[in-house]
RNA sequence: GGCGCCGUACCCAAGUGGUUAAGGGAGCAGUCUGCAAAACUGCGAUGCAGCGGUUCGACCCCGCUCGGCGCCUCCA
C-alpha cells in the first residue's frame, strides 16, 4: 500500500486515487527564461520517478507539467536582449528538452504553456469576480484572500502572520496587502491578451489552476513541485481553483527539497547554481558524469530532504553505478546452462523485488530502494561464484532491468559510454521515442549526434585486435608487452582491461 | 517577528520506543591473480549535536540549548 507525505495535512497518508487504477497528476514547471539547473533538474527527475512508480504500481498516470510562457522575467529578458517573448521562450522550451532528454526525463503527457490557455484562464477570472472572491482595479484584477477563509491552510500560515511579516511595499489599490493579481493590465510593448478588463496578462499563479482544470478536472489526485512553491504560489493556486469551484482541488500535496551548495539553496538569485549543460560540459558527458550518473546521484536523497550538490557525490554516483554494470557484464558471459545457484536466486529475486515496492511504497523511499538494488547485487555477485545458469543471470538482469526502469536506471548496455547502446526494447530507453521522432513540430532534436568523439578512439575490432595481441603475448610470458598494451588501452582510450580465470580477457571503457 | 525543516561513522545516506543502528563510497587486512582489475571475505558508530524530561526502556516522544538551513518577494 502506497503512502505518501502530504503537506496538506503534513502526515503520511495512505494513497488512494480518485478512480480506481487511475492517477491525475499536475507538477508546476519552469518559467522558460533561462537554462535549467539542478535544482529545476531534481523536481522533473523526483515527479518523473513518482509518475514511473505509480505506472510500475499499475496505475494508468495523466500526467500534466506546465511551462510558464508569460512572465515578468521573460519579458526583462526579452527586452534585454531586443528579441520578441515568444524567441526567448522558444530558445528554453527547446533547451529544456535537450537537457531534460540527457536526464532520461520523460515527457508529461499534456505539456501545456500559458499562452495556449487565455480562454480558460479569462473565464476562471471571470468566475471569481463573478463569486466574490476577485476584485478589479483600473484593469487589474486581484483575489481577495480575506474571502477565501481556507487562506493559509497549506502553508500553514495565518493572514494576520503574513501581513505582519511581509517585505513587499504595499499597493494602496489593494484590499488586503496579501491580495494577489489574477490579471494584470499590460503596459505598452507587453504582450497582451483582450480581455473584459482591458488588454493584459495572466498573473502567474492563475495559469495552473486553469491548466490543471482543463486537462485533469476540477479535482485531480496529486498536485507536486518545489518546496519554495507552496507559499505563495500553490497556497494560491488553492484559493483561486477552490473559490471558483467550490470543490476541493488537488487531494495530495507533493514537495521536493532543494539542491544545494555549501548548505545554501541553489537559486538564481544567489547566483550559486550549475546548469545541468554546465555539469555535463564540465565533467564529459559520456565520458565521465553520463545522464544516469546525474540521475543515480540525485535519487540516492530523499526527495524531501536537501541534497548538497558536489563532485565528490558524483563521482561516488559513477563509481556505485560502475558496479552494476560489472555485473551485468559478467552475467552477460554466462554460457552454461547449469546452476546450483539458481535456487537460491530465486528466493533473491522475489526478496528484493518485494523490498524495493517496500521503500518505494514508503512515500518514495529511493535510497532505501537504492540499497536493495547494492543488496541484490552483492547476493549476485556472490551466487555467481557458487554457479547461476545462463537462463537464471538472464532473470537477474531482468530484474534489474524491470526495477531500474522505475528510475530510469541500469537500462544501458555494460558496453555503455560513448557507444550510448541502449537496450533497445526498454520503453524508456533514451532518447525517449518521442524525441526520436523527426517530424514533431516545435520539440527540438536531441543532441545524440553532437558530441565529439575522443581524438583517435578506436573501434571495438581495433580494440579487440589489441587484446589479441596481448593475449598472445601474455602465453608468451611476455609481460611487459602486455602491460604496455593494457596501459595504452587505459590512457588513450580509456579503456580497461580484466583478465579473466579461464586465461581470455575482457574489457570495457 | 511569524511558519517550518535539518544535525546518524572519514564521506554520502536509510531507519526503529526495546533483537546485531540498513546500504554505498573511501580506507585497512585477506582470498584470487604473472601483475593489475573485477569479485568475494573480514575490520570499522557501546553510539545517532548537547542537556534535561516522559517511560520498565529513547537515537526514535516532549522541552530547552547549540549549530545549519528554508519560506514569509521571483524561485524547482
Amino acid at each position: 500500500m502506497l503512502s505518501i507525505y502530504n503537506t496538506l495535512t503534513g502526515k503520511k497518508e495512505p494513497f488512494q486515487s480518485l478512480q480506481p487504477k487511475t492517477v491525475r497528476m499536475y507538477v508546476c514547471g519552469v518559467t522558460v527564461y533561462d537554462y535549467c539547473h539542478i535544482g529545476h533538474a531534481r523536481s522533473a527527475l523526483v515527479f518523473d520517478v513518482i509518475r514511473r512508480y505509480l505506472e510500475f504500481s499499475d496505475y494508468q498516470v495523466e500526467f500534466v507539467k506546465n511551462f510558464t510562457d508569460v512572465d515578468d522575467k521573460i519579458i526583462k529578458r526579452a527586452n534585454e536582449q531586443g528579441v520578441s517573448c515568444d524567441a526567448i521562450t522558444a530558445e528554453y522550451i527547446e533547451a529544456y528538452y535537450q537537457d531534460m532528454g540527457k536526464l532520461g526525463i520523460r515527457q508529461a503527457t499534456h505539456e501545456p504553456k500559458a499562452t495556449e490557455h487565455m480562454a480558460e484562464i479569462i473565464e476562471l477570472v471571470n468566475m471569481l469576480i463573478q463569486k466574490g472572491f476577485a476584485y478589479e482595479v483600473a484593469g487589474d484584477v486581484y483575489f481577495q484572500v480575506e474571502k477565501y477563509q481556507a487562506y493559509g491552510r497549506l502553508s500553514k500560515r495565518k493572514l494576520e502572520d503574513l501581513q505582519a511579516g511581509a517585505r513587499v511595499e504595499v499597493d494602496e489599490r489593494k484590499r488586503h496587502s496579501m491580495d494577489f493579481a489574477l490579471w494584470k493590465s499590460s503596459k505598452p510593448g507587453e504582450p497582451s491578451w483582450e480581455s473584459p478588463w482591458g488588454p493584459g496578462r495572466p498573473g502567474w499563479h492563475i495559469e495552473c489552476s486553469a491548466m490543471s482544470m482543463r486537462h485533469l478536472g476540477e479535482t485531480f489526485d496529486i498536485h507536486g513541485g518545489g518546496m519554495d512553491l507552496i507559499f505563495p504560489h500553490h497556497e494560491n493556486e488553492i484559493a483561486q481553483s477552490c473559490g471558483a469551484t467550490g470543490k476541493e482541488f488537488a487531494r495530495y500535496w507533493i514537495h521536493n527539497g532543494f539542491v544545494q551548495i555549501k548548505q545554501e539553496k541553489m537559486s538564481k538569485s544567489l547566483g550559486n547554481f550549475f546548469t545541468i549543460r554546465e555539469v555535463f560540459e564540465k565533467w564529459g558527458y559520456r565520458t565521465q558524469v553520463t545522464g544516469e550518473v546525474l540521475r543515480y546521484f540525485l535519487l540516492t536523497t530523499h526527495y524531501r530532504s536537501p541534497l548538497e550538490f558536489s563532485d565528490q557525490g558524483l563521482q561516488e554516483a559513477k563509481r556505485t553505478l560502475d558496479g552494476f554494470y560489472n555485473l551485468f557484464q559478467r552475467l552477460d558471459e554466462i554460457t552454461q546452462t547449469e546452476g546450483p545457484g539458481d535456487s537460491q536466486l530465486q528466493q533473491v529475486l522475489e526478496k528484493r523485488s518485494n523490498g524495493f515496492r517496500e521503500a518505494m511504497d514508503d512515500d518514495f523511499n529511493t535510497p532505501a530502494a537504492i540499497a536493495q538494488f547494492q543488496d541484490f547485487r552483492g547476493e549476485v555477485n556472490r551466487l555467481l561464484e557458487t554457479g547461476l545458469s545462463k537462463k537464471a543471470c538472464g532473470m537477474a538482469r531482468e530484474l534489474f532491468r524491470s526495477l531500474g526502469g522505475v528510475f530510469g536506471l541500469l537500462l544501458l548496455s555494460w558496453k555503455k559510454d560513448w557507444e550510448f547502446r541502449y537496450l533497445d526494447d526498454e520503453p524508456t530507453a533514451w532518447p525517449p521515442p518521442w524525441m526520436r521522432q523527426q517530424d514533431r513540430s516545435g520539440v527540438p532534436q536531441p543532441l545524440i549526434a553532437d558530441e565529439e568523439l575522443p581524438v583517435a578512439a578506436l573501434s571495438d575490432e581495433e580494440i579487440e585486435g589489441k587484446l589479441v595481441e596481448r593475449d598472445e603475448a601474455r602465453k608468451q610470458k611476455d609481460f611487459k608487452k602486455a602491460d604496455e598494451i593494457r596501459q595504452f588501452l587505459k590512457e588513450s582510450q580509456g579503456v580497461t582491461i580484466e583478465d579473466k580465470p579461464d586465461g581470455t580477457s575482457r574489457w570495457k571503457r
